[in-house]
DNA sequence: AATCCACAGGAAGCCCGGGAAC
DNA sequence: GTTCCCGGGCTTCCTGTGGATT
């Protein structure tokens, strides 16, 4: 061990000098592309067969792909897309793939300002100056027809990935879909073809037939990832990885039943694994074993719920904390309607503006969406229809995250509806 | 079978802050 | 400065609804 402050790292030096762990931990981050995608080759083989006609200067068919989370949807198109457009420099026909995520890109107006942007920037390079569509102002026909200068300047054929195409479709509508499906036939010298990723296997209910008929002219599932194929996966990664022998036997096994179980997430299995490295990697130990897998899983689900509710805005918050409260008080379900009561109340003790109920429902199912709470409609006859909430997630996080905004600090407070409630729940407990 | 509760959740529109163009 | 546009947060108004009760 080298004397304190001997070495240029300083404070830095025990926590990097463990080499037995790691070789390359990038390797296991979600944004790293692996050359190969095990267990992909059929999905990636249909892709690029329904692509190929892009090199033959031809409009490819549109393309639906459907595939629950981490079951390498993105990675596969990803690829194939990197590997069009080298096939398409080499024999001199221009094709670019241009990646949208539809989780961030999610109205018409950034959707086509996005793209006409990433042609411009292609088109452009460095050295020439670039206006830029920006990123709010211009009305949206504007935006487009933009986009349909920029597609005739650029010629050849653009094949525009929609990643997490259900988000736009929910948020704003088939619009967006129906003019890009439609631009070819506003086009001389280019062409367009779409690409829509989703999650969800019913996002097509809210689509117009004609958008429906046209995007889908071609469809490609992605089954889960079973436990043997996350093994291999793994394996993969892991080599390039970690050190050799740095991984106990059973480790890769367990993160791949673990991941297996939440549907076949090969992003979670990375997680897994890379998390229980960074552990045993802290702990300076030789080894990960098993312990650091288990360690791992409550470490991910405790951080994302953390990261989660300490980024709620404050109304949010408000709400939550009205949740909690009333669980403090007792309660293991509440309605809608009770939830609003007490959220009133604590929305005046902490001097906030009161929002409506209406606005409270929609932030209630944010909640759920999020995982913090779960919600199910219930219909209880003659005392009607409502949502029943409640909340199973570890209280204590959830209560410390709060407490850190200053607003919500030592308020122990006596809220009237509170009170109420729990001397409903004493009572109920001294007549049973 | 009819009624009716306590909401769910859709639609439209307001207001505000960001920006562009004139 | 004025007038246009977009998007997000929110309200107002509204229709719809499952099943215990009448």
């Amino acid at each position: 061990m080298p004397e304190e402050g001997s070495s240029a790292l300083g404070l830095f030096q025990r926590y990097i000098a463990n080499k037995n762990i790691f070789k390359n931990r990038e390797v296991l981050r979600h944004t790293y592309r692996p050359s190969i995608l095990p267990h992909r080759l059929p999905q990636i083989n249909s892709i690029a067969s329904i692509l190929a006609p892009a090199l033959k200067r031809e409009t490819p068919s549109n393309i639906l792909i459907y595939g629950k989370t981490g079951t390498g949807k993105t990675a596969s198109v990803r690829y194939v897309g990197s590997e069009l457009e080298k096939a398409g420099r080499e024999i001199g026909h221009a094709c670019r793939v241009i990646h949208l995520n539809c989780e961030v890109i999610d109205t018409q107006y950034r959707v086509l300002a996005q793209i006409a942007n990433c042609l411009e920037e292609e088109e452009a390079g460095s050295e020439k100056m670039k206006s830029g569509i920006p990123f709010t102002g211009w009305p949206t026909d504007q935006v487009y027809s933009e986009l349909k200068n920029q597609l005739e300047a650029s010629g050849g054929v653009l094949v525009i990935v929609l990643d997490e195409i259900d988000k736009l479709v929910k948020k704003s509508g088939d619009e967006t879909l129906y003019n890009l499906t439609r631009i070819n036939s506003e086009l001389n010298s280019s062409r367009v073809s779409i690409i829509g990723i989703s999650n969800d296997l019913r996002f097509t209910d809210f689509l117009d037939p004609r958008v429906l008929s046209s995007l889908s002219e071609e469809e490609i599932v992605f089954p889960p990832y079973d436990a043997n194929q996350l093994c291999d996966i793994l394996r993969q990664r892991a080599e390039d990885a970690f050190m050799e022998n740095a991984l106990e036997e059973g480790v890769i096994p367990l993160c791949a039943a673990l991941a297996a179980q939440e549907h076949g997430d090969a992003r979670r299995a990375l997680d897994l694994l890379r998390v229980a490295g960074e552990l045993a990697d802290r702990e300076n130990t030789e080894k990960v074993t098993e312990r650091h897998v288990k360690m791992a899983q409550d470490k991910i689900e405790t951080d994302s719920l953390i990261e989660c509710v300490s980024t709620l805005p404050t109304q949010s918050k408000a709400v939550l904390y009205a949740m909690l409260l009333m669980k403090n008080a007792g309660r293991q379900v509440f309605t809608s309607g009770e939830v609003v009561q007490v959220y009133r109340d604590l929305a005046q003790t902490l001097d906030l503006d009161i929002l409506t109920p209406r606005r409270i429902t929609d932030l209630i199912s944010e909640l759920n969406m999020l995982g913090v709470v779960s919600t199910r409609v219930v219909s209880r006859g003659r005392y009607g229809r409502t949502k029943e909430i409640s909340m199973e997630g570890s209280m204590a996080q959830i209560s410390e995250v709060l407490s850190k905004d200053r607003r919500f600090k030592e308020q122990s407070m006596m809220l009237p509806s509170i009170n109420q409630m729990k001397s409903v729940s004493q009572m109920k407990g001294f007549f049973r």
